[in-house]
DNA sequence: GGAGTTCGCATACC
DNA sequence: ACAGGTATGCGAACTCC
């Protein structure tokens, strides 16, 4: 049997002792197929120079593990010349029976006579299988196999898994072909009673995809729509909400925090009412791997939770300032979800059931809307990083770097690190910080035609440029001049970066966006990466050093512009802004052109933009200017603010949209005239009491458990007035309160919940939220907006 | 017990 | 625990007399 087949999950079971593994896919028919194919399980054991080979191998040959299940033996060994960080070694590769008991076989050779290490026994089994066998994720291949039955595997149980057509492999080869592949896809949704995992109870279930759009509810509402299917109880809408999965036979079941929530609501659920939740092709239910956040794995459905992936790798370039998914989808697909009010929970009328209906299938419909905005960087990060879907959706930066290097090693013949143990982490972990980034004092004022140049993936191209790695690194004597294979590999994600931002820019597609994305974000993360303490490769030597020839570049360059005559008006880690004055863009490109050819290796300069004006305050109660605190506006009338309170989520909104609105006067207008004029109205309007609460909300992350806090700070205050409610808190939550009259010392003492029927109280709101906000801004023209309003009010008393 | 200072904390920038 | 360091600025807690 001959066909083409996309392997989509991976997984592995043992038969005779062997380890075997499962792959699941498609073939181009687009039935659902699980291949079984053989692997060898193996590491290294890295010689001593001059050590005796031929004796070692004897003993390690003679090596039996006993476990309780099994005995696991060294089947054979290889020679082998190697690379280990860059060094030619000669190394024994010792083939063993199971891969589980590798690492017990390799604490078993022990530091014998002329063993120096052994490695790759700590790399999971689907890893080194990928590796060693070349059968990537997501990629198109032509398996040939043959009946399970009659293979060796015949009898283990394996073709009885719900699929169209499982097979051995006898071979399966890569198809060079780009040839398009669109995954099912499933989204879901549940809506419960209560928040916490194990109290309440499911009310419905919501499910959407290609063909399928439908609530399942054992709740009842008259003229309910035809999506919504009635159920007798909660035990037999979670029976009919397997069975429509399992008939739809999914790719992937996609939610939204359902690693969180969801699914293991649903869990728990199932087993409190007797009903199997055998969402499995093998007709299991979903397993929970431990960890910080359980992931809730499914046999042949990949199960991905869009907000892990959304939180690992794109949080940092969204303007979200929650990662809700109705903030998320409302930035990435211009959706919204749907409104209601849980409020009403408590006494639900007949049409509040439709309202709820409808609102939890929207739920999936936003689900599944952003599913397939964000499929093609997903996809292109499991090509990228060849590991499976289901880890690739859930790995943070520093696990996607890493998986990049363990999956390019084998073009340097080279051997894998191992992964640092608790001891290392923690020493790693107590080594001081070292010094970071230059930033620029700026001298507060508002300037005219400035000029922003940065340097392009700055810290990844020192690396490249002055070739920083564990591998390059020589104890005393800085860095080896030979080229070490982190940097070459990250002058090629670079190199790969270019081309496909070029091809984007060409014919734009969202797979090209997503892959020329994805080089970038591995780029980008590729200096914190050696800097990490848990990463294999891990170096503060060459996290230290690039830290500190981005730092030499970077002055260098400000001084090279301070000398052509320009006037450096900021700078922060790469980039530099200064007086474009008497020059043409023309100049400035030229002498940007003059920078380029004599800077080190792949470093290059770029031009960022022109602007028309830019706005640098002082930093609070001092004269000297503030840090990471600008506002510009581009010739063409675009506004860039940071660091800013208007930015910032922890201040009100009457204070975020009142700076917003006077930095834009000013930039745009050059009239800080009306811009004070704004902020009189603003505080008439407060003293008023015209303002409304929700402008007045202050929101703050709780990031730690209540009792955790050594300073109890009004957020914290707000969350246990909350709990007092029985509302309940959880770390990460945003906490929303205002502050009201009374005669508290503390501002704690005068923190309300939205709901509290208190005054809020006009002195704070202006003298710690509007002022400071305003203040330094004015202080810039010379203007005292504080004497000013006092004054005024001081001419109505009299 | 009030003023001045330090510390804890959240959030932003790159 | 799940990329790094640099920076601002609030409000509580502490220090000092």
């Amino acid at each position: 049997m001959k066909f083409e087949f996309m392997p989509i999950d991976y997984d592995y079971f043992d038969f005779n002792g062997r380890n075997y593994v499962k792959l699941i896919g498609r073939n181009e028919k687009g039935a659902k197929i699980c291949v079984v194919d053989s692997y060898e399980p193996n590491f290294w054991v890295i010689l001593k120079k001059g050590s005796k080979v031929e004796a070692i191998v004897k003993k390690i040959e003679k090596i039996e593990v006993e476990k309780a299940s099994r005995t696991t033996k060294v089947v054979r060994t290889e020679i082998l010349n190697k690379k280990y960080l860059g060094e030619d070694v000669k190394a024994i590769r010792v083939f063993v029976t199971n891969h589980k008991d590798a690492h017990d076989v390799a604490s078993a050779i022990g530091d014998l006579d002329g063993i120096e290490k052994r490695r790759e026994y700590d790399l999971p089994l689907i890893t080194k299988y990928i590796k060693e066998k070349g059968i990537e994720p997501l990629e198109w291949h032509e398996v040939e196999g043959s009946s399970i039955s009659e293979s060796e595997v015949g009898g283990s149980g394996i073709e009885k898994l719900d699929v169209d057509v499982c097979v051995f492999a006898d071979k399966i080869e890569v198809l060079k072909d780009d040839k398009k592949f669109t995954p099912k896809i499933l989204a879901y949704d549940i809506e419960t009673s209560e928040r916490e995992i194990g109290k309440g109870e499911i009310f419905m279930v919501s499910l959407y995809g290609e063909g399928i759009k439908k609530v399942l509810s054992w709740k009842k509402c008259k003229s309910a729509e035809s999506y919504v299917e009635f159920c007798k109880d909660e035990a037999d809408m979670l029976e009919k909400f397997v069975k429509y999965v399992n008939d739809y036979a999914p790719d992937v079941l996609t939610g939204y925090f359902s690693d969180g929530f969801d699914l293991p609501y649903l869990k728990v659920r199932a087993e409190k009412n007797g009903v199997k939740l055998n969402l499995g092709i093998d007709g299991r239910g979903p397993i929970f791997s431990r960890g910080r956040i359980p992931s809730g794995k499914i046999a042949g459905i990949v199960h991905v939770d869009l907000y892990r992936f959304v939180d690992s790798v794109f949080s940092q370039y969204l303007q979200s300032e929650t990662l809700s998914l109705n903030e998320v989808a409302k930035e990435l697909i211009g959706e919204e979800k749907e409104d209601f009010d849980f409020k009403k929970l408590g006494n639900m009328q007949d049409s509040d059931w439709c309202d709820f209906f409808s609102y939890n299938l929207q739920d999936s419909v936003v689900t599944y809307n952003l599913a397939e905005k964000i499929w093609p960087d997903i996809l292109e990060f499991t090509r990228i990083v060849k590991e499976p879907l289901f880890d690739v959706a859930r790995d943070r930066m520093a696990t996607h770097v890493e998986n990049y290097i363990l999956h390019n090693l084998d073009k340097f013949n080279e051997i894998a690190e191992k992964r640092p143990g608790h001891d290392e982490i923690g020493k790693r972990r107590t080594m001081g910080k070292y010094e970071g980034a230059f930033v620029f004092e700026p001298v507060p004022g508002l300037y005219e035609n400035l000029v922003m140049f940065d340097f392009t993936s700055m810290y990844a191209s020192v690396i490249v440029s002055y070739n920083l790695s564990k591998a390059t690194f020589i104890e005393g004597e800085e860095f080896s001049k030979k080229q070490g294979f982190f940097p070459i590999m990250l002058n090629e994600i670079i190199e790969k970066r270019k081309i496909h931002k070029k091809e984007f820019a060409e014919n734009p597609s969202g797979i090209l966006k997503a892959r020329s994305n994805a080089y970038k974000l591995l780029a980008n993360a590729s200096y914190g990466y050696q800097g990490f303490f848990g990463a294999r490769y891990y170096c503060r030597e060459a996290a230290a050093a690039t830290a500190r020839l981005a730092k030499e570049n970077i002055l260098s360059a400000i001084d090279k512009i301070e000398k052509a005559g320009y006037k450096i008006i900021y700078s922060d880690t790469d980039s530099i802004a200064f007086l474009q004055e008497d020059k043409n863009k023309n100049e400035v490109l030229k002498f940007l052109k003059k920078i380029n050819k004599e800077l080190p290796g792949i470093m290059e300069l770029d031009l960022e933009d022109f602007y028309a004006r830019g706005l640098f305050v002082a930093k609070r109660g001092a004269t000297a200017g503030a840090k990471k605190k600008y506002a510009l506006v581009d010739e063409k009338g675009k506004v860039k603010i940071r660091g800013f309170e208007t930015v910032r989520r922890d201040w009100c909104r009457l204070t975020r949209d009142l700076q917003n609105r006077i930095l834009g006067k000013i930039l745009k207008d050059g009239n800080e005239k009306e811009a004070l004029k704004i902020v009189k109205d603003v505080v008439k309007k407060l003293k008023e009491r015209k303002v409304e609460l929700e402008d007045l909300m202050i929101r703050t992350q709780l990031r730690r458990p209540l009792n955790e806090y050594l300073s109890e700070g009004p957020h914290v205050v707000a969350a246990k007035k909350m709990e007092a409610k029985g509302i309940p808190v959880s770390t990460g939550m945003l906490i929303e309160y205002f502050v009201g009259e009374g005669s508290g010392k503390k501002i704690g003492d005068r923190v309300y919940l939205a709901d509290e029927k208190t005054k809020y109280d006009i002195d704070y709101y202006f003298k710690n939220q509007i002022l400071p906000a305003v203040e330094n801004i004015f202080d810039v023209f010379g203007i005292d907006v504080r004497a000013i309003i006092d004054g005024e009010k001081q001419e109505k008393l009299f």
